[in-house]
DNA sequence: CCGGAAATATTGACACTGTCAATATGGGTA
DNA sequence: TACCCATATTGACAGTGTCAATATTTCCGG
């Protein structure tokens, strides 16, 4: 039998995710219930507790996919033969870029109260996209610190950096005038060396 | 009569953000209520929609008691006759120590589908708070563009850093062994001048 | 001082939510 | 065919936010 058209619906655990991902975007977190994704689908209001468990496995499944996405936003267009910079200035333009396109899902993947924060795919994918963000942050510049230090703190910085910017930008935390025409690459070269760009 | 006892109750008003925060701390947002505040109360169910109209209200109440905290924490310590980086540095250092005492209420203060987002109280607290990471950010160092552009990049940089940081550390997304001895002040210097620190 | 008006609190109801137990249905397989 | 198990449905329950109607307290002008 068809692998999409098994048992009595077919697939129904990603009909499910898709039905919850317009819900979310549509919506927004609040207009986002277990009902819903089931009238939605056309099944039962209790459907989902045999794929998911509970919302939160519903809610993580979600978001899981989300960081899948985010890690491939990162790395398009940017073939294994570009140099390093270019690389690094696309997974940067990709996490923006994905954090404003699916604003309540970004949101979603870095709450703390709706997910369940140990499940194994989840910690998966977002290990995924912290290696993507160490190869960026491996060749910065650094002026301080020891050797040993600098991969980690470089990390921590970069990451730091781009997931709050993407978060107040997408949160409308910054005042217009103040982000005309500025990216996540303007504000980028701060922690670069002088030498570079 | 007294102001602390006036009417019914007496500052039922405060009385519920007092019950709201408790609940916060204690059970996360998800074992926060209107009803479970106005049994710990000692009133009615529905009577926070006097103050608060919807739940809305209430954490939008809340949270902007969060941002005047939050200011006091960045200020705490640091005299006005104090040098520019004492206070630079205590305005970072209070900013992360808020946020770590208080998670679940900092991802509160930066959600987008619970508050009021126009919210005048919730604005001018937010703007308070932007003032002092605004007077932190116009004397760092930037080697690239033009002066005018100075403040607005060193604002959105410093607290696009800050805020990630905060957010990320709470939330447990970095390595323990990248973040051994690991603070904000060790991150900060690669956005300051070479000349400094 | 007092009586109406306004502010404040209660009650009861409603639709909606997540979750569970019990039941039904269908597909894969021996 | 007959069985078993994964899957889906049904019905129920406690809990939620919100609203209208009502009751109570406080305030203020006469």
């Amino acid at each position: 039998m068809d692998a999409a058209r098994k048992y009595h619906h077919g697939n129904l655990k990603e009909a499910f995710l898709k039905a919850a991902r317009d819900l979310l975007e549509r919506d927004g977190l609040g207009g986002l219930s277990l009902r819903k994704c089931a009238e939605k689908v056309g099944v039962s209001h209790a459907a989902p507790k045999n794929h998911f468990g509970n919302i939160a496995g519903l809610l993580t499944a979600m978001v899981t996919t989300g960081y899948a996405e985010l890690a491939v936003m990162m790395t398009a267009d940017a073939n294994t033969n570009a140099d390093r910079k270019r690389r690094r200035d696309q997974a940067l333009l990709g996490y923006v870029a994905f954090a404003q396109a699916n604003p309540a899902l970004y949101d979603l993947m870095f709450s703390r109260d709706r997910l369940v924060q140990d499940d194994p795919d989840l910690l998966q994918q977002v290990r995924a996209c912290f290696v993507i963000l160490a190869d960026c942050s491996a060749e910065l510049g650094w002026h301080h610190g020891s050797l040993e230090d600098k991969a980690g703190k470089g990390q921590v910085a970069i990451w730091s950096l781009v997931h709050g910017y993407a978060q107040l930008v997408t949160a409308g935390r910054f005042k217009k005038d103040n982000m005309k025409g500025l990216s996540i690459l303007d504000i980028l070269p701060i922690i670069e060396q002088d030498d570079q760009n």
